[in-house]
DNA sequence: CTGCAGGCCGGCG
DNA sequence: CGCCGGCCTGCA
């Protein structure tokens, strides 16, 4: 057992956020999740995150990455507050909430199959997936399967991937294996590449508009000056400031929130969608 | 039955 | 250019 110390994170807002969508919650704050190669088991308990594991191999490293625990986001809510008060309700919901650093290739496909979808859909096409493709992982006596490389997915057909329930989005899926397949699309280029232009590139692939777009970019490559824009975004906007339309959303967070916009855009999100009223 | 879920594509004006 | 209909699927 691997012990971590925190401070000021939250499991389980960090995680049932919308932005992961391979962990498996077992009871209260318990969660076993999917990560690269091997499968975590993560409790917290008092200042602490308990960490299990089928892999020990460098893995205080490897989860201290992924809930990006050295980023300090209490100053980054302190910054968005006073910047706009109005976000306060927002930030405070979302205090502990931190933003997942998580497998470009395996963002790519799920905000892919996200397009027009719903969260319960989106996690039983994942786990098909992974499921048909990816290799098995016997964790606590119980079967999980790593998500598939695009190597893995290379020869999938259109039918295949519509097996998986992916609907109209099959193509897309194609296209991208194809493309990655054969050197068209360089996943880790995007890492050195400037928000608008790895926008850019990354529109250029099928089924990816700016919206998956920025998803991807928040989700997998700390990015945070995007720009996620969804039906719940545009609500709360709306409805706290009385701005509408895609265009005066973007410009109205980018002045307001910065280089933390995607982050503001974030807890806006999680905030409209779980909060009780 | 219709509408909708964290949109995107393609065609048309 | 911007606008808008259609779209897999599962569920209310």
């Amino acid at each position: 057992m691997l012990k971590i110390k925190i401070n000021n994170f939250d499991l389980d807002s960090t995680m049932t956020c919308g932005q992961a969508f391979r962990y498996f919650k077992l009871e209260e704050g318990s969660y076993d999740i999917i990560l690269k190669d091997r499968v975590i088991n993560v409790k917290k308990e008092d200042n602490y995150l308990l960490i299990d594991s089928n892999n020990y191999d460098n893995l205080e490293n490897i989860v201290i990455d992924y809930f990006d625990l050295n980023t300090n986001y209490e100053t980054i809510g302190k910054y968005l507050i006073e910047k706009d008060c109005l976000l306060k309700d927002s930030v405070e919901f979302s205090k502990g909430l931190n933003m997942l650093r998580q497998e470009p290739f395996e963002m790519v496909v799920s905000y892919i199959i996200s397009a027009n979808n719903s969260v319960r859909n989106i996690t039983n096409s994942l786990n098909d997936i992974s499921k048909r493709f990816g290799k098995k992982v016997i964790f606590n006596e119980k079967e999980y399967y790593l998500f598939p490389t695009f190597k893995d997915l290379k020869d999938v057909t259109k039918e295949e991937f519509r097996n998986c329930k992916v609907g109209f989005r099959d193509s897309y899926l194609v296209e991208l294996m194809y493309k990655l397949n054969n050197g068209l699309f360089d996943l880790d280029s995007i890492f050195s590449m400037d928000t608008n232009t790895a926008l850019e590139y990354l529109k250029s692939l099928k089924g990816i508009g700016t919206k998956v777009a920025s998803c991807i970019l928040l989700f997998a490559y700390y990015k945070f000056d995007v720009f996620p824009i969804d039906t719940w975004v545009k609500k709360i906007v709306k409805d706290l400031y009385n701005v509408e339309g895609e265009e005066n959303i973007k410009n109205f967070a980018k002045e307001k929130y910065g280089m933390y916009c995607g982050i503001a855009l974030q807890y806006m999100f999680n905030y409209s969608r779980n909060k009780t009223n």
